[in-house]
Parts: C-alpha cells; structure tokens; sequence
DNA sequence: AACGGATGCAACCGCAGAACG
DNA sequence: CCGTTCTGCGGTTGCATCCGT
C-alpha cells in the first residue's frame, strides 16, 4: 500500500501519539492556527504527514469535542439521522456538538449496528447487512424490500439507506437501560427524540399484501363520509378498521382505536392523499406519490379525490410535516413529493424544519 | 492465572472534488 | 484549461483492552 504524497518526502512517523506528539501539535495550532496542513508537521517538529496531524486534530484534539460516552438522546439521533442520510457520517455528526463523523461511525459500526441486529433473526439480519453494504445496480427496482418483518427494515437503492419503523425505537430503550449511557439533561435534542422517535414512518414496501406492526403509535383516520365497501374480504367491525390483515383497505376505515393495529406508512400516506383537502399541496405535485403508491394498493386514485371528504386536523399535520420536514421543501415540495414518492427520503414528520438546515 | 476470541476505537488508506498556480 | 496539491470523506485496519472460559 502506498502512503499519501506528503508522506512520501520524509520519513515520517505512524501509529497511535504520544502525548508529546499531541502537545506539540496542540501548542501549534493553537498558537498559530493550521493553515496548510501539509506544512504543519514542519514548523511544529512533528514527525508525522500533515495528514495525520490534521486527523488527529479534528478527531482528538480540538478543543470543542465532547468525548466520552454517547447518551442514548443522541444515539437515537444518530438513528434517525442514518435512516435519512445513510452512511454520511459527516453529515449525520454535524448534528451532534462535539462529535466527530469518525466516532459516530464507529459508534454505529460497534454499538447501534449490533443492537438492532438483535431486534431482528440472525439470518435475515446477515442477508440485510450483505445487502446494505453492496451498492444495489442503477437499475434495481426502486425498493428492496426485506423478507424479515417488512415493517421493520427497507432499502431504497437510491441512497444505499436502511430503513427503520418505529418498532427500532426499542434500540432507544435499550439504550436507555444501558448502565454506561449517561444521560446529558442539557441535551435539548432530549425533547425532540423522545417525543419523535417513535414517530418514525417507514416507506411503503412494493407489496400490496395487508401488512401491519403493532409498534407503530396509533395515528388516527377518518373514513370517507360516503365508503362502501367494495370486496367481499373489507370488514368493517363499529366503523373501525379492526385488522388490516383481514384484507382491509385500512385508510378507507377508521377512527382507529388505541388497541388496534396501525398501517403503514404506504396506507398511512394513501388515506390521507384520498381525503386531502388541497390545503397545501396541488394536485399536479402528489401526483407521483399517489400513482406510485396507487400501483401498490388496489385503488384508484384518480377517483379518490373527493373534496367533501372529511379531514381530520391531525392529518393535514401529518401530511404537511412529511413534505415541509424534507431537505428540498424549502424549494419544491414537488421535488420533494417526487423524491418521497422515489423511496429517495424517510423523513420524521415532526421533525422542525430548522434541523435540517445545512 | 492464562489464553483466545470479541470488542472498541484510533489511525490509516484511497478516492473524489476543490483549490491553486 | 490543465496538472498538481490540498482537503474532506467513508471504508478499513490494527492494536489495546475486555471478557468469558
């Protein structure tokens, strides 16, 4: 293997530093700043390549970092963040004050990785993992979608990502009742993760089988005023959607109630595009999300825009903090419909707008 | 106590893109 | 423009430590 071209010059220094190496290379930087990193093993006697000392630096001894070990508010962030920007480990640790893209994906390669492994079967868990570290062909299909509980994991082929439903907020409490997390209460994403996390949808799978996962919290829906049932299998209990497995076309059904089973995000998405209102979105901009879930569920969506439907407050919620709480909605929510329609994002829906600003 | 496998993490490598001359 | 250098990033490696036997 060769080494970088600064390291070439001279013979220079490697392996873990001491603590004269890290004193030399703190008292310069901070004395007069890095400025070209390739020149800073030089004027601060170090033998070493500037892209060592640069490394060392940013991942050790820069001042503002925190150290120590991640609380568990942060390793669902850290969560939460992977499922939408994959393995952008920079990314993810602009997020985290004081954390380094180096410790969170070590962090994530040694602890959260392995947690939720054990949410799920070996077997499947070890086929997830060989998927997710190949990079799916440019002309996959747009989901592979995973054959262990398909509410539990997903992967799109756009941004190599994995998917978790809210059933991985139990890594979050396993966390929480890990001995070695200390808990930082000055932490004010505190709030934030503990009121959204479990809030976490998942994209739709490909699948039009009636799927369910009793984790997801109950997000209520209200039927259209004039549904009748059109199949043999929709069964109907009190105008509540008392299985979705039965064969319901759960998003026509509802309220539902708190001991029952909630739908998918896909459903989830459907019923609230078949009732939408047009507050906030125009047609011509859920178009692609709806015939894209469309083709997964045996509606029509054409014919499923009805403006005397009713509209629960809550849904509108819903749906507008999906599209406003996407990365491109400041500049096209139908760029950004579009890109949820193409598996492209996962997104909290509750998430403040502000946390994604770059 | 000794050994070996597992684990965590610091450090390295190669690559891509930006910056520079 | 174009070649070179620098920077930043993600993947990987290697070693110290931990832990179970």
């Amino acid at each position: 293997m060769g080494h970088h071209s600064c390291c070439n010059k001279q013979k220079v220094k490697r392996g873990l530093w001491s603590p004269e190496e890290d004193e030399k290379l703190i008292n310069y930087v901070t004395t007069y700043g890095h400025g070209c990193w390739s020149s800073v093993p030089r004027l601060a006697g170090l033998q070493r390549c500037g892209k060592s000392c640069r490394l060392r630096w940013i991942n050790y001894l820069r001042p503002d970092l925190k150290r120590g070990s991640f609380s568990p508010q942060e390793a669902a962030l850290i969560v939460e963040l992977h499922s939408i920007l994959g393995n952008r480990w920079a990314q993810i640790a602009k997020h985290l004050p004081g954390r380094t893209d180096n410790e969170v994906k070590n962090f994530w390669n040694s602890s959260i990785k392995k947690r939720l492994a054990s949410l799920v079967d070996v077997p499947a868990l070890a086929s997830l993992v060989d998927v997710h570290n190949s990079k799916p062909p440019e002309d996959a299909a747009d989901f592979v979608s995973l054959n262990v509980n398909p509410n539990t994991f997903i992967l799109s082929n756009q941004q190599d990502q994995l998917y978790f439903s809210p059933s991985a907020s139990s890594v979050l409490q396993s966390f929480s009742h890990d001995t070695d997390f200390k808990p930082n209460p000055s932490n004010e994403n505190v709030d934030l993760i503990h009121h959204h996390f479990p809030l976490t949808p998942m994209l739709p799978t490909l699948s039009n089988t009636a799927s369910f996962d009793p984790s997801w919290p109950l997000i209520p829906f209200v039927a259209p005023k004039h549904h009748v049932p059109n199949s043999s299998n929709e069964v109907v209990q009190d105008d509540k959607l008392v299985n979705p497995t039965a064969g319901l076309n759960p998003y026509e059904y509802g309220p539902l109630m708190a001991t029952q089973t909630v739908p998918k995000l896909s459903e989830i998405l459907q019923g609230n595009l078949c009732n939408m209102p047009l507050t906030s979105v125009s047609l011509e901009n859920i178009n692609p999300l709806v015939s894209r879930l469309s083709s997964c569920f045996p509606i029509s969506a054409g014919s499923s825009y009805s403006h005397d439907m009713h509209v629960a407050p809550n849904q509108m919620e819903f749906i507008d903090a999906i599209i406003t709480s996407m990365p491109l909605s400041s500049s096209s929510s139908s760029s950004s419909l579009s890109a949820l329609s193409s598996g492209q994002y996962i997104t909290n829906p509750t998430l403040p707008s502000s946390s994604w600003d770059p």
